[in-house]
DNA sequence: AAGTGGTCTAGACCACTGA
DNA sequence: CAGTGGTCTAGACCACTTT
């Protein structure tokens, strides 16, 4: 059976995280060097290829460069909300880790069976409850993205209503126990006037599409979302290897 | 499989590789189950951290789909062009793996000093020596994809000119020693009709744009690769993860 | 020469699946 | 229950950078 206690992130992320505050707290300037992968792996008591796993996803993000016989470096970085494509975080916490006021603004929530084809996504049958969400993310007051999400309320708990949800999905799912571990993400580019709303949507209909599916744990898939990012306000960074 | 070449891919590339080949002969068919992992470190002489290697790098291609516990299968998958953002691979190997008759137009091929912008992306000074190439990609005689690339002449031996390259730009540096190992890439989402060229150019100018820095194992930047990607002739996949 | 990151191995232990 | 994938460790050896 699931253990629902033992679900703590895996322990690069959670490295990862505590390297990142660092660098923001400033503890660590652009351009200086990281105390080698052997003593940060002293210092939090975890293995090396543990740091190394940690260190990769802050390259990803771009926040770290790696000199091979050098050492690690802070980098310096430049316009755009950064984020690196390969580690699953909610929008509102990627938007707030980098220092903006960030908002989450409804549109609109639904309880309603899903279609056919929506029902697919989720491998359930057509009908299957699902809570319809859209909603657009504000940073420092200016719209960045929007999102259509759809939640498989067959996971959800008796007596979850869609009203009870607001701001970050992932903050609503978590102590639910239902905090995805993996997403299946498509990337499109989407160049369509019916995606923006509000009056605040940006002149150009141009966004970057990341179409996933979210998994739980034990393999399930809790959510389909659809975020639409506006082209110029995200720097996706990627670290590609042969 | 101890490793005696010297500047021989990584193993879990080499293994993905071949797990690719085997799939795609249809050795194991889609909703196949794959060989444990144990079996298959055994079968290959390799580590079960290099097998699991490999099988992500799969699983970002959206080829396999793994099950805990119950094991690692083979997925029937849909339209498009399928290419794991993560996995450093030239265009035109991307599109002949699948099956496609892969065709490479050049429009210009250049060599000049580059401007200040230019010279940046490769932390060298304005008029630094590259070579311009202007190309777009064909599969089964569609076009699927528009690059901009500039190779940095500097690292080129001496006596090669920019007619000297045709086909895969990754194809004409092997054979120099200079394949680049590794790529810092940006997503954009681009609208413009500047970017098309040719008779047979897509109505609709909408392109998934990477635009990426290749790097040799050395650290030095090698080329400043933009690729644009028409929309909805690839099928870009990704995992994201805790 | 010393120190750094790059790669790979062997194996431990856990959680999950399916018979 | 046996077998599978999920995670993490300890350490070996190599290539590269810096002194």
């Amino acid at each position: 059976m699931t253990n629902p206690l033992r679900d703590a992130r895996p322990l690069p992320a959670q490295l990862a995280d505590r390297l990142r505050d660092r660098i923001a707290d400033g503890d660590w300037e652009p351009g200086h060097r990281l105390p080698s992968e052997q003593e940060l792996a002293l210092e939090y008591g975890v293995s090396r290829p543990t740091v190394r796993s940690a260190v990769a996803r802050l390259v990803d993000s771009g926040i770290l460069r790696v000199r091979h016989g050098a050492g690690t470096f802070v980098t310096s970085h430049h316009g755009g909300i950064q984020a690196g494509l390969q580690e699953l975080r909610s929008t509102s916490r990627i938007i707030a880790e980098q220092g903006y006021n960030c908002e989450v603004v409804y549109r609109s929530r639904e309880l309603r069976p899903a279609s056919a084809e929506e029902a697919e996504r989720f491998a359930g049958l057509p009908g299957l409850p699902v809570i319809a969400i859209e909603r657009c993310f504000l940073a420092d007051d200016e719209v960045v993205a929007f999102e259509h999400d759809l939640i498989n309320a067959a996971v959800l708990p008796d007596g979850v209503a869609a009203e009870d949800i607001s701001g970050s999905v992932f903050e609503f799912m978590e102590p639910l126990g239902l905090l995805p571990v993996q997403a299946l993400a498509h990337v499109r580019a989407v160049y369509d006037a019916a995606i923006g709303w509000g009056p605040r949507r940006p002149e150009q209909p141009l966004y970057v599409c990341l179409d996933q599916v979210h998994y739980l744990a034990d393999g399930r898939a809790v959510s389909w979302s659809q975020a639409f990012f506006v082209e110029d306000k995200f720097e996706f960074t990627l670290v590609r290897t042969r």
